[in-house]
DNA sequence: AGCGGAGCCGCAATCGATTGCGCACTGATG
DNA sequence: CATCAGTGCGCAATCGATTGCGGCTCCGCT
């Protein structure tokens, strides 16, 4: 174990310990004479010195470490979140430190106590939930703040999200492109902020074509698979004619969809078309491969990692608050077996 | 913005800031009076007291901080290792700092450096590779270093891994069970000791059998699906009968396998049964859903994250090595359209 | 009353790096 | 030769919490 200090290096290059310290600091480096510098390094280098960040923060108050909390490490969105984030800290000699919340306001509560305790220097909270409020206002006060993915309706906290009644629009303009006139979807709870806005701007883009949404009752929270599969078998066994395309709001409820279809012997896109959303990675493997919404997670990162740092160089700023475009992936489940889809890697 | 110190709860007590740091310390709380105690734990509340971890980790050379360093943060599988990691982190008022390596061996010496800064207690790093060893070596002389999921053989660092040889074997044991006898397997990079595994196991098992091998070359590195496509399309076009059934080294080698069957009008499981690997959440939506070998991900995260809490401890300790089995998970490439897969969720 | 001992707690040093202040030295100038 | 500007660098304080050491208090016992 080593336990070479500054001290060890100033006394090897025959200076005292503060001369080190400004001979090793690129930003102070003019304040020492050149030859000096050259001898200090030297020594840092022969006895393999490596600062000590601890001991380096409790002084500067300044501990280049940002932490994140997101709700679910499994959630597969949430990887490129994370890595947009690490990629724009990377470079600005920043890391951070990751904390699960779990959907549970306590343990947000606690995981931010301990965030704050480590001097963090900003904290980005992925999928804050209404009763986190209390907790991030409190966190707040200790520590610059930034939500990404949801955010907190007049929080005031700045915050990095997707829109989703873009997402709800590009849906619907995609489905009437390709001459649908009876749309339905299958909704998730509507408790839910994104889905409900992924919902309403579904429901008005169709209005303003004039073509009414059929809607049917609200997805339950889970098993979200299940929920799509009943849905679609409801759409299938009702009065009329079914739907010629349907919009699920989410991937998995879209492969529940699939397999209404395929145990009532319609098929897809045949008879009837699906649209999913979030393209998650399984959406280009599932048979028919899957046309769906695209969140911008890993510049959803960066730009909310970008934020933070812009709140720790000037803590007075208000923060920007910024809503971010989803895209539309066309593949074979609005298209059809024979067209091209115009892939999206 | 608190700036509330040791010092001030201290005073509002009444007390002498080392009294008050041991009130307030669990673990020396009997060397005060009781209501004393409870006078500091009363003032320390009443300020909204937040101790500092900075500060406390400079004191006591130790930061309660555990490194991970992962080789890619999009790879699927990392999730469930990292959240096994931090579950058993929890309540031990340790949190995880996350760094990525990009299977840079240039990277992971930056990274590794870093942690070493910030003091961390203990590392565990999640697929190295043979050009990460010189770094490794050099960080475990400043912190206990735990490999996950991929080891160094012959560096005597404790790793825990799970088996990929038995997961061959496995793979081996399914495909003659269901009366294959041309078996080929689509291998993945030799150079990473986990295929090489996995290759062996597989290989040995069907010799017990008494069956051989039929080998490509080795796939390239990326992208890997792409290789699937390629090494299956080899199998198709060379001479002789093609095998009857492939063992493909990951989960998106096998769906680029089904894309090379379909090119070439064959049918799976009908023509060619197929077996990945991995257990990749899509295996489950492939068309046909995949036969796969899942590994216990959230377990190895555990269980490094005991290893590295036990080094911490006792910091002489060699650290034990450990070896997780991987499970078979039928689906319906290599069982038929019409058998019922056991579903293993 | 005096002594011993246990229990509490304060003092001051310590962890390692950083930085405001000011001394010392150089060289130029009057 | 004295003065001044200017540069280079050392001293000591600082950040906040922790801890070894030693002192004080109080109790019980003789």
């Amino acid at each position: 174990m080593s336990k070479v200090t500054l001290k060890d290096v100033a006394a090897r290059a025959g200076v005292h310990p503060s001369t080190a310290s400004r001979a090793l600091d690129p930003d102070k480096g003019s304040l020492v004479r050149v030859d000096t510098v050259e001898r200090v390094r030297a020594a840092a280098r022969e006895l393999g010195y490596q600062g000590d960040a601890i001991a380096s923060g409790l002084r500067r108050g300044r501990t280049n470490t940002l932490g994140i909390v997101v709700a679910d490490l499994g959630n597969p969105f949430i990887a490129p979140v994370v890595r947009g984030i690490e990629n724009h800290l990377e470079g600005r000699g920043l890391m951070a430190l990751i904390a699960e919340s779990r959907d549970d306001p306590d343990r947000m509560l606690r995981v931010l106590n301990n965030l704050a305790a480590r001097r963090v220097d900003a904290v980005i909270v992925t999928g804050a939930r209404n009763g986190d409020e209390r907790a991030l206002r409190r966190a707040q006060r200790q520590v610059p703040i930034v939500l990404a993915v949801r955010y907190l309706p007049g929080s005031g906290i700045p915050a990095i999200t997707h829109d989703d009644e873009r997402g709800g629009r590009l849906a619907a303009d995609h489905l009437v492109e390709h001459g649908h006139r009876r749309i339905a979807q299958l909704r998730g709870p509507h408790d839910i902020s994104s889905f409900r806005e992924r919902a309403d701007g579904f429901r008005t883009r169709l209005q303003e074509h004039d073509i009414p949404t059929i809607e049917v009752e609200e997805g339950a929270r889970r098993p979200i698979l299940e929920e799509g599969r009943r849905l679609m078998d409801m759409l299938l066994t009702q009065q009329g004619e079914p739907p010629s395309a349907v919009f699920a709001h989410n991937d998995l409820m879209a492969v529940g969809a699939f397999e209404a279809l395929a145990s009532r012997g319609r098929s897809c896109p045949g008879d009837v078309a699906v649209i999913g959303y979030n393209d998650t990675p399984m959406a280009a493997f599932t048979h028919p491969s899957l046309t769906t919404v695209r969140l911008p997670g890993y510049e959803l990162g960066r730009m909310a990692a970008d934020t933070a740092v812009m709140l720790i160089e000037d803590r007075e700023q208000p923060g920007t608050s910024l809503s971010l475009p989803p895209v539309l992936v066309p593949r074979h489940s609005t298209l059809g077996w024979h067209a091209a889809p115009t892939p999206q890697e």
